[in-house]
DNA sequence: ATTACATTTAGACATTGGTCTAAATATTGG
DNA sequence: CCAATATTTAGACCAATGTCTAAATGTAAT
């Protein structure tokens, strides 16, 4: 479902990554609280980036009261690192073995 | 040197990352074939995509008379690859230990 | 030297994308 | 119900980006 090419496109953006790293060091945050972290950014903006995110997978959002919490979901991280290893490793062999 | 905030835009875009897909298993192709792989492209934005994998590192070039060769360079992906997993492990523990 | 071929560079154009302000939609508390 | 708080949505604006055409550069062959 996930397709890596939105992830990508959805970390291609240094706010975005900011996020996602605050997000795996904080565990969970509500929207107000991750926008505080960016004091040059409206709240707007950040929620825009939030939306971003959610859509792609890289975040999940539960609704509390008046608050909305949103985590890292790693699960779509998972296909993105399929991506990127197979450009490493596989295809017509160029390498020297052993090396 | 190679900053993974750079790899992970130039790889944000479906042409490059087609590009990536094609060295990686193509192993060393001259721009022009590269370009023949782009029917629905021109030559100049083909190059300008490749100019933009070169200066990030993903890509790398060797003049041969009058061609160009371009093969993928694996060594960028490996920050880029430890920036992911970053965020998939780590920081604050929110996981069932032993799932 | 001149022509042909391979590739890049320069500049223009249209689209995408990040940001802002202002308004809309919940939700809670008095 | 009304005011306050939390967050999103809508629309406008400007910068960044992908693409094109046309011209420039470099190399090889005749």
């Amino acid at each position: 479902m996930a397709n890596t090419a939105e992830v990508l496109k959805a970390m291609s953006d240094k706010t975005r990554r900011h996020i996602l790293e605050l997000l795996k060091q904080q565990g969970r945050m509500a929207a107000g609280d991750i926008a505080l972290q960016f004091p040059s950014m409206t709240q707007a903006t950040i929620s825009h980036h939030l939306s971003i995110l959610n859509e792609v997978g890289l975040i999940q959002s539960e609704k509390v009261g008046k608050y909305i919490f949103y985590e890292i979901n790693t699960t779509v991280i998972q296909d993105l690192l399929q991506w990127i290893i197979g450009l490493t490793e596989g295809g017509t062999n160029n390498e020297t073995p052993d090396a």
